[in-house]
DNA sequence: TTACGTGCAAACACTTTGCACCTGA
DNA sequence: TCAGGTGCAAAGTGTTTGCACGTAA
């Protein structure tokens, strides 16, 4: 983790920005939940345990930076808050997601199926990927056990009591 | 289009709801801009033509509305704003989205690639998929085009971010 | 000194909500 | 009548910005 804070530092500095105390905070939270989607709001709760005085436009404007580095990405699950996944090493990082409809937990997961449809898309429609972005919305693992525990003949045609 | 309205008045008068002026108005301008992503204030600009009368507030409702009852989608493209996309018959609905990072512009393509990796995800992490978004970040092939073609410092584009 | 960084509060943009009024079965 | 629907303005929420002050090279 030391090591990653270092290679952080050195990105900062490359561009002329300062690691300050506060951002290695931020930083640091954002390592230590690493395989978490936080939002800039958490992210502020979590630091303000380090560094207590630091100020939420902040952690804003450390988050807005460290996405124009590339450090970590923004990323919205249409939820209205924005949220932060800190990036790999690599430059081609893919992000698939498992986001439960029903609990709300999003599952990263890491693979890379796509390569042969960016090829497609750039024959076929001359767009040429920089990024992409694959997110699954269903029922998780969990909450399926769970259903089938308490309602056995559950189906999805729930109709309205409109009809009397 | 007649057709898909009277289909969309069935729908909401079997969930107890009406189609009132003010949502007809709504659903014409979303069928008629069926291929953009209107975010809210796009569509009550264009309803304000049809029914000057009409406040935001009703757009909005008539969209969570219509959202909850699966006759179009709220989207997030991550620009800090919610569009919306009219959803076909099909249960299944595969959106597929090439963004331009240099233009914002939002082609839709529609295939079905991925069915085999739903199947991947039932088996391998028993995530039951209901539906997935697919969205690419790249450059265009009009952007690229025009990036070959004037070399020289171009910096500020003053291109419109139409979604289109 | 000088440019970057910060905390605070105010401003902002988008969206939702409270409320009085309206409307049609 | 009565529940659903509406327009307006106010309130909410997440995020950004202006500004005076701080700080390190």
């Amino acid at each position: 983790m030391e090591a990653r804070i270092e290679q952080i530092k050195q990105q900062l500095q490359s561009q002329g920005y300062k690691l300050t105390p506060q951002r290695e905070a931020t930083v640091r939270v954002l390592l230590e939940n690493e395989d978490d989607h936080l939002s800039a709001e958490d992210v502020f709760m979590l630091v303000r345990d380090k560094a207590p005085e630091i100020g939420l436009a902040t952690v804003y404007r450390t988050l807005e930076l460290l996405s124009e580095l590339h450090v970590l990405e923004k990323m919205n699950f249409g939820d209205g808050v924005a949220r932060y996944d800190l990036r790999g090493d690599s430059s081609h990082h893919h992000h698939h997601h498992l986001i439960c409809v029903q609990c709300g937990s999003v599952d990263e997961i890491k693979d890379d199926w796509l390569t042969p449809l960016e090829e497609r898309l750039l024959h076929e429609f001359q767009f040429q990927v920089l990024d992409h972005r694959l997110d699954f919305q269903g029922i998780c693992k969990r909450c399926s056990t769970k259903a089938q525990q308490e309602a056995p003949s559950n189906h999805d045609s729930e109709k309205p009591s409109t009809v009397s």
